[in-house]
DNA sequence: GTCTATATGGCGATAGAC
DNA sequence: GTCTATCGCCATATAGAC
């Protein structure tokens, strides 16, 4: 397939990004990552200066993966019922595609939530957009609902069994993870199922 | 009040929790530990030996509060509804009172998920209780519902505010304090609403 | 028990040969 | 560009005076 040869920023950027991502900032070393790239330490200075611009470059990656690309879906002309169907798919089969994500994610939030705000704007993620549909009519219901406690809810839902899998895998599977991971895929189903009765009428 | 003589031994487990669930295990200095208590760095040694085992009181400790003691609740007569209301409000004031708790107990579970399995039997956590009411059946639902789902739906819908609330802030509320703590506030209702909606027939 | 001073090791970062 | 060797710092941990 010719793609045996990766560039030695490559093979840093992905080596990196795993140790990251599994270990955090204050968990990550250096030598872990030369390693798990193959190369010498040094090398991965000459690349990137420092540990701190080499997680920059990656923290700045895995947040844009981190709100998946439904802009398309969020404003188009679906039913609303069908767009948290599609969105809800979308984002778990992400979260299982990179199931260390979101925790790498939040914990990075805490440890830093200036460079959150500082990435936020470079990655051009327009919360404006989102509030200017702040509060939606759904027919068949009796008040407005707030898209904030929807998105919260929404979120949540999808993201919390990820984050907690190794508790729930030891207090609700027995460690068993055929279990947990026919759970996870149950998911979505349940997710959805959730959200759209939410927004019904008592 | 007479509670002024703290034993050094409580100074230290209270600067260490304090330092501990603010900056995870990897970032905590013991030199941050001991200027929070007031004393010298070598005295939390002298005391604790290691900062492994002085992270391990404290992480049974934190790990002992995490899952409520709401089994009281759980097993009492209440009708179902009533219960999930009443455990919203407690595992709310709970969160609220500890805003890092979350964050905090999750990455530590990524990061040596056998020292949970390990803290669960000493806590004397019983996930069997929970097992054996798995499947409930509720007057007027057309199916039994998966407990399991139910359980990480309620900690996912009440947690998640909590660990994201620093991008939530930055995203949804242009890092207002004030709005957030609003909205925080509001969750009680909402999640109580959403669940009670979840377990009624379509 | 509590302190100051210090040992010991690890990690980020750089120097310099090739 | 890539390597080996090493510097300099910082963090955990201990020694030893009081």
């Amino acid at each position: 397939m010719a793609e045996e040869e990766k560039t030695t920023e490559k093979l840093i950027l992905d080596a990196a990004r795993k140790v990251f991502l599994e270990k955090g900032f204050d968990g990550a070393r250096m030598q872990n990552i030369a390693d798990e790239a193959g190369i010498n330490k040094a090398l991965v200075h000459y690349y990137f200066r420092s540990k701190e611009k080499l997680f920059d470059a990656i923290f700045l990656e895995v947040f844009s993966g981190f709100f998946p690309k439904v802009s398309e879906i969020m404003f188009s002309d679906i039913a609303f019922e069908k767009k948290i169907e599609l969105f809800v798919d979308k984002y778990i089969d992400m979260l299982t595609a990179n199931p260390f994500l979101p925790i790498f994610m939040l914990h990075e939030m805490h440890r830093n939530p200036e460079k959150v705000v500082q990435l936020m704007k470079k990655t051009g993620l327009n919360p404006g957009k989102f509030i200017g549909q702040l509060v939606i009519n759904i027919p068949g219901q009796s008040e407005p609902i707030d898209m904030r406690h929807f998105i919260v809810n929404l979120l949540g839902l999808c993201v919390f069994p990820f984050v907690a899998r190794p508790i729930l895998k030891g207090m609700l599977f027995n460690n068993d993870d055929k279990e947990i991971a026919k759970f996870l895929s149950q998911r979505k189903a349940i997710v959805t199922e959730v959200l759209i009765k939410s927004i019904k009428a008592k």
